[in-house]
Formats: C-alpha cells, structure tokens, sequence
DNA sequence: ATTTTTAATGATAATTATTATTAAGTGAAT
DNA sequence: ATTCACTTAATAATAATTATCATTAAAAAT
C-alpha cells in the first residue's frame, strides 16, 4: 500500500516539484512528529540530527512549499512564531486547538464542530468559505488538577 | 456619565498604572479607528500626527500593557504583523474575522455563533475556555463580483 | 519646598523570525 | 558530454518586536 511519503511525492510532482532529500527529511520529521505544533526552528533542529547539512532557508522554503500545495497548515497561536502541522489523510482536514495559559500546552480537536457555524456565515455574510481557524485558550485538565 | 477614556484611566490605575499623555493619545487613536485592525505601525503613525514626539516604542509599549490589561485584543491574521482590537464595552466582547483571501480585507461578525461549540469542547476536553478566537478565510462578497 | 525614589519615555541597539540573493551543485533531457 | 531548469547552503537583508539606557516627569518622603 501506498506510503504517506509517496503521496506526498506524488503531490510535490504534479505540481512539477521534486522530493530532494532534504525535502524528504522534513517531512519525515513532521511525520515522526505529528502530534507536536513544530516552528521552523524546531523543525530544522530535528531535520539536521539526521541530515546535518541542510540550512535554515531550506527547511522554510520546503515548509512554505508544502503549506501552498495543502500537505502542513500553518498556523499562529500568537506568540510570535508559525506553526506546521501536517494535514490529516483525506476526510476533514479540519480541526481545532486547545492553548492552555497556564503551561502553554497545545491539544487538539479532531472535530470539525462548525458545519453549522459556517452554513450560518456563508449565508448571512455572503462569504465563501475556504479554510478557518478556532483556537481556545483557557486551562487544560492537566492544569486544573493541579 | 462616563466616557469610554474615564473607563479604561481607571483600568489602568487599578493595576497602579497611569494614563500618561501618550498611553492617552494612543489610546485615542484605538477609538477612533475601532473599525480597522490597526498594526502598531499604524498606530504609531496616527499617533505622531498629534503627538510628534512619541516614540515607536512607547507606542509597543503601551499596546502591550493595554492588552494585559485586556483592554485590546491582540490578534494575528497570519501575515506577520499583530493587530490591536479594543475590546467592545461590557456584554459578550467576542467577535470573529472573515479575513479575505483575495483582497485581504479584514471584516468583523459580531455575533459569538459559538455557545455551543463551546459547551461540547469544555464538557468532552474538560476544558475550562476563557477566550477563543475564529477566523474564517475564504472570499469576501465584494470579491464575489468582480 | 526640596530631596529621594519610582515610573515612564524617546532614541536606538539588539534580537528574532522570515525572506531574498547568490553562487554552486544536481540531475534529467537532449 | 552539455545544457538547462531546479534546488541547495550560506549568507545577507529585511521587518517586526523587544531590550537597554540615559533622561525626564511624576509621586512620595522628608
């Protein structure tokens, strides 16, 4: 059966890209961190325990890269940095983050909760949908237990 | 009664803090530019017209403070810069973006729509919600006809 | 009133995140 | 083999923001 890899290949390629090796490499760290909301910095320090060579602009390009043909998202939860989460497999790429203020944590939601919220929008504002993004912040159960 | 100025001056002072000429005229300038989500160097700029010799970084500054306060809202679009929101007076201060893909205007729906998201989140994550934040991007009716 | 302390400011340097440039490397297609 | 487009690493450049620091304004204490 087909890797995630290879469909991942097979998009760079028909968008006429190549996966290099250090294309390659980072999304095999974004695949082997997949619960993790990884900065480019945290990226590149991954991608280069294994491939020592590859620079800074590099990994922001490839990033960049797979943002515009929809394999990562990118996202900012507001302290400063962007974020790159993988999309998921087919069906609802959707989904939504917990940040909690007490320990900075990230969950996430894999629901897409706002099929109604958007009908009302499309309609009432006349917007056509693309993307959102929904963020809470507030304390996770973690912290609550403290 | 009481002016919106008058309300946050004594914001400020209960956090021991003063509402010195600049933060004044900064704070100014977020009123009468309620509409715009205004960067910090727009505030700035705005500012110097009737206050030339206040500096960038006061303005940062006091943006800052204003925001811990929670006066503002400080929010991010995802194109670089953060955005300074005053909060609506009293009642339900949320509010969501229909950030144009197209254009890049930036439109307000200031209605919350998500009560009962939030019931399910907090009661299914155990997750006790302070804020939240929601973006819709897509293509704005003005887009629509061209 | 005058000193003492504290807070806030403006100017500017430093930092951080990101993007652009450049020169060199690589590989597929002649 | 040679060309040509793509990709890369290194580095420079840029933009946004934050830190530093000397100076000033305000408040508190004498």
């Amino acid at each position: 059966m087909e890797s995630r890899i290879d469909r991942i290949k097979k998009q760079l390629s028909g968008a006429s890209y190549k996966l290099t090796p250090q294309r390659e490499a980072t999304v095999r760290v974004l695949l082997e961190n997949e619960e993790d909301h990884l900065s480019a910095e945290d990226v590149f320090l991954l991608v280069r325990e294994k491939s020592p060579d590859i620079g800074l602009a590099t990994v922001y390009r490839t990033l960049e890269l797979l943002n515009e043909l929809n394999v990562v998202d990118k996202i900012q939860f507001g302290d400063g940095v962007s974020r790159y989460d993988l999309r998921q497999e087919g069906a609802a790429h959707f989904h939504h983050h917990l940040v909690c203020i007490e320990c900075g944590a990230v969950d996430e939601i894999q629901e897409d909760l706002l099929e109604d919220v958007e009908a009302i929008v499309e309609k009432k504002w006349n917007f056509i949908i693309k993307d959102h993004r929904l963020t809470f912040h507030g304390i996770c159960h973690r912290c609550q237990d403290k």
